[in-house]
DNA sequence: AGTAAAGTGTACCGATCGGTACTTTTAATC
DNA sequence: GATTAAAAGTACCGATCGGTACACTTTACT
């Protein structure tokens, strides 16, 4: 068990940056919520950037496992599984630990464009946007990258507003909008 | 001319905060960026987060006074001037100085719910909806409580994509949908 | 000109910031 | 059971955090 502690460590991290932000959590507090002395905290990681990131890494990852799965356990087919994301959405805003996207407050906090948590921000965004594309393709729309575009925007206007406490239903609103979009490419009964 | 020396406060420190985070901007980097000794940033404001929810004021004023103004001069027709408001999103994306939106970005660096600039930020977004609310009615929308939220959903998902330079016209996308949402509304030729 | 308010500059407060040095304890391997 | 590497604990570093005390200067008004 030789990586374990590290691994430990970044999800345990995750948690508390996800609730209380990067700037307001220091390392101190990382210690004290984690469990890790701060020594083997600078083994694995050389500044507390470096360890921001590495959260990063494992959020993107396992986000977009978790999207990707349901929305592939929701519907077999494209445009059935592009609509499947709000419904995703909608389970996601109702967990009690649901605290918006990590990676809107990761690029609100760090917004230099030249900073790494700004890129791997992006970044995520980005795959987001391949894989919609993907399927908007296999869907047979005539602009699959545009489609896709209108789709996380929405998407992420939907996790905005539910991050703010705006609107009682932000996914039921996006899945609307969303099901218009879709609808010459969802199966007709 | 009594409380020039507060507002210019209050008008320098949101360009800092804006440009720079809540947390990441110190009071003695405003005392330097605004020009004004911290005795007199004090005298005004008990707190730090007093100042940042006297900012948010102004820039809730700001924000509001500018869309709605730039919405009324593109359209003169209710469903028009819900359109207009990609327009006027994407003449704000293209300024040197955009980045994002600041409550977006406030409720990120406060989350908890119970916190004033949490509530404010909310509170922004409830004014945006009420006045969309309002020309959805006017347009003679059968939910215009529901277009509302979905024209909502689509400015916020833009201003997300905006800031974090994901798709290249993220307020053209935006507005395609719009029009579909709205082309029941529009004046038809 | 005199007065009172408003603003400035400087020095400081205790607490916390990110990060390091060094010693002791823990745990797995031969 | 000895060896070794990883982790923990403690104490500390200079810098900065939000905020205050106090003496001084500027400004506005009569």
């Amino acid at each position: 068990m030789r990586p374990n502690k590290r691994d430990e460590l970044v999800s345990n991290a995750l948690e508390v940056f996800y609730r209380n932000g990067f700037h307001a959590t220091g390392m101190d507090m990382l210690v004290k919520e984690t469990g890790i002395s701060k020594t083997s905290i600078y083994k694995h990681f050389r500044t507390k950037d470096d360890l921001i990131i590495a959260v990063l890494r494992l959020r993107d990852d396992n986000f977009r496992s978790w999207l990707f799965s349901r929305m592939e356990a929701l519907s077999n087919t494209p445009a059935g599984q592009l609509l499947a994301v709000f419904t995703a959405l909608g389970e996601w805003f109702g967990k009690p630990e649901f605290a918006g996207c990590m990676f809107i407050k990761a690029s609100a906090e760090f917004q230099s464009r030249a900073h790494p948590v700004y890129q791997q921000s992006t970044e995520h965004k980005q795959l987001l946007l391949e894989h919609f594309t993907g399927l908007a393709k296999a869907a047979g729309a005539p602009d699959p990258a545009g489609l896709a575009r209108q789709l996380l925007t929405l998407k992420e206007g939907a996790i905005v507003l539910a991050a703010m406490s705006v609107t009682p239903d932000p996914a039921g609103d996006a899945r609307d909008t969303a099901r218009m979009l879709l609808q010459p490419y969802l199966a007709e009964g």
